[in-house]
DNA sequence: AAGAGTTACAACCGCAAGCGT
DNA sequence: AACGCTTGCGGTTGTAACTCT
């Protein structure tokens, strides 16, 4: 592999890291000499001025071309120099007052990431890789600030390692995250991070989910941990950022195995806010959403996933999530509860280098009892494994229409007395299929009295976390009717401490149908017009057979559900206030 | 030996927030 | 309030070195 060459650098850097400022600089104008000038840079750019430019220069305003491409020793001599006299900041009066032929952008990147002092180079030490992946666990792809919790290293520094290392991983059917990474690091050591990293009034990235007292992601992890090894097909969770999923939200980028479980997450962590009951039954009884209500719209889109792929129309920002335009539609307008989402979450962001369109936890569905490491190779393997979907019918194999085919034939397949069963084919099984176990990780912490995860937290688990295929579902829930389901979800949201209750997944929960036909409680809300407006969009989108489909569930489903999830005794309504205040 | 694939890294780009005018 | 500028962030791309076939 690149071992050796990465050992070589690993060693320049180390010793580049070791030094200080000006020998530093030395050996980074050296080894920039090495790196860019006679690596990185074709030959055309380097050594000739004459050249400067060339490679796709912008002109400033004043007629000079501002170069671009890996810095020269020399640009990096004057950018240093320059800093040294005026310090840093007003990187735009650099190429004015210094005469570099770069943007303050480029100078003010080049300075962070290579030329500024304290700079740590080398490979990443273990402690640093354990705590990159705890904080990547904790805060997703926010780069710049896990590198404030990392002194010397640099968000891109970071970022590239992790994209290395989730390639790396994913090729060698890796877990992402190993077992003994200690998700659930201390509340005080988060909180003191988090006053670290966010102390001048910045959001963390999980501040707007965040907002009570729950810590919740690491609260899942505990649950995970403690509970994963029970179960016999639940994937090692452990070896997946949950709460990192938690933490990135709709708008970032997850990569393709993670959907999965980000998809739900995010399902999950939408309704966290989205699930009066979830925090009315912890604190005040009242959704949260007052801390949304400071923030940017767009923000605020990204956060809830904006353009889930049921806006017929991405341009259509007007749905806002969370109701904006659809106030009272919260499952509708959160663009979630989307276990009914087709994977991929949103249709552009999700699919970013590293993601596969397609993984291929949907054949999870068909494998009822994959051994953990299989489930791991699902999650991590990119789909082009087709050895490993081979042994399990993978619906997705086509595509996802193909797969909401599929899914819609098993529910035809499958007895209509079986709704339960018939509800954990949803489209995007695969991200329901992951719900299984988070959900049944959830599902003893949810019935630990003292759980610190708590009851709501769990009980959201629940109910937006389906059964995922049959006989593990029945394992799950040998005996319930999804009535009693759904009302002992109701009493399970209205009331935070009932602790023995066995409720199960709210199965219908995540699907269109729920989401969008034959809701009463939909139909009787404001936005009933609205509802049918998106349904005719998820028609669109899924195809009207499939859409009848969906709607062939047992009448009251939702409503009851709705129910179940205190929709009508929970201050619901108040949600999209809170959000058409951004 | 040559081409394809992988890795690690640097740098660019677009977007958005913050701030001052 | 509107506008422009600066800064910061995250995603993406490009490239050389390296490895594999």
């Amino acid at each position: 592999m690149a071992n050796s060459r990465l050992l070589s650098v690993c060693v320049n850097r180390r010793i580049d890291g070791e030094l200080g400022f000006q020998e530093s600089n030395v050996l980074k104008m050296n080894r920039t000499t090495d790196d860019s000038d006679n690596a990185m840079v074709p030959k055309d750019q380097v050594d000739s001025p004459s050249n400067e430019g060339s490679s796709g220069g912008l002109l400033t305003g004043g007629g000079q071309v501002l170069k671009k491409g890996p810095w020269t020793s020399a640009e990096d001599a004057i950018l240093v120099d320059y800093v040294k006299k005026h310090g840093e900041g007003n990187w735009n009066a650099v190429q004015k007052h210094s005469g570099l032929s770069r943007c303050g952008k480029s100078c003010r990147l080049r300075w962070a990431n290579h030329l500024r002092p304290n700079l740590k180079k080398g490979a990443f030490t273990p402690e640093e890789e354990k705590l990159i992946i705890e904080l990547h666990a904790r805060m997703g792809n926010k780069w710049a600030r896990m590198a404030a919790h990392l002194p010397g290293r640099t968000d891109n520094e970071i970022k590239n390692y992790w994209n290395t290392r989730i390639k790396r991983r994913q090729r060698a059917g890796l877990p992402l995250y190993t077992s003994n990474v200690p998700f659930q690091a201390s509340s005080e050591n988060q909180q003191s991070q988090t006053a670290t990293a966010y102390g001048n009034g910045e959001k963390r990235p999980n501040e707007l989910l965040q907002g009570n007292s729950f810590d919740f992601p690491d609260a899942i992890f505990d649950s995970f941990n403690a509970n994963h090894g029970a179960l016999s097909y639940a994937p090692p969770f452990s070896d997946i950022s949950v709460s990192s999923m938690l933490s990135q939200g709709f708008g970032s980028q997850n990569y393709g195995f993670m959907n999965p479980m980000g998809n739900h997450v995010k399902q999950f962590r939408e309704s966290e806010t989205s699930l009066p009951g979830f925090h009315g039954s912890v604190t005040t009884g009242l959704p949260p959403l007052e801390q949304f209500s400071n923030e940017p719209s767009e923000k605020i889109q990204r956060s809830f996933g904006l353009g889930y792929p049921y806006d017929p129309d991405p341009s259509s920002k007007d749905l806002a999530p969370f109701g904006g335009a659809v106030p009272g539609s919260h499952a509708l307008s959160n663009g979630n509860f989307s276990a009914s989402r087709p994977l991929g979450g949103t249709v552009k962001m999700e699919l970013p280098s590293l993601q596969y369109p397609e993984s291929d936890l949907s054949s999870w569905l068909a494998c009822s009892s994959p051994p953990p490491e299989a489930i791991d190779n699902y999650i991590q393997s990119p789909p082009a494994t087709a050895s490993v979907q081979s042994e399990c019918v993978s619906p997705r194999n086509s595509g996802l229409l193909d797969a909401l085919l599929h899914e819609a034939q098993a529910r035809k397949t499958q007895s209509s007395g079986k709704r339960s069963s018939s509800s954990v084919v949803a489209p995007g099984g695969m991200v329901e299929s992951s719900g299984l176990n988070f959900c049944e990780a959830a599902w003893k912490e949810y019935n630990d009295p003292i759980s610190p995860l708590g009851r709501p937290a769990a009980s959201v688990f629940n109910e937006c976390t389906p059964p995922v295929s049959g006989g593990s579902l029945d394992e799950l829930q040998p005996s319930k009717e999804p009535s009693d389901i759904m009302l002992a979800a109701a009493e399970h949201v209205s009331t935070p401490n009932v602790g023995e209750r066995d409720i199960s997944p709210c199965s219908d929960f995540l699907r269109p149908d729920a989401l969008l036909g034959g809701s009463d409680w939909l139909e009787n809300s404001q936005t009933a017009k609205e509802h049918s407006t998106l349904n005719d969009a998820i028609a669109t989108l899924l195809g009207e057979d499939l859409c009848s489909e969906y709607k062939e569930v047992p009448a009251g489903t939702s409503s009851t559900l709705s129910q179940g999830l205190g929709l009508d005794s929970c201050p619901w309504n108040n949600m999209p206030r809170a959000c058409q205040m951004s």
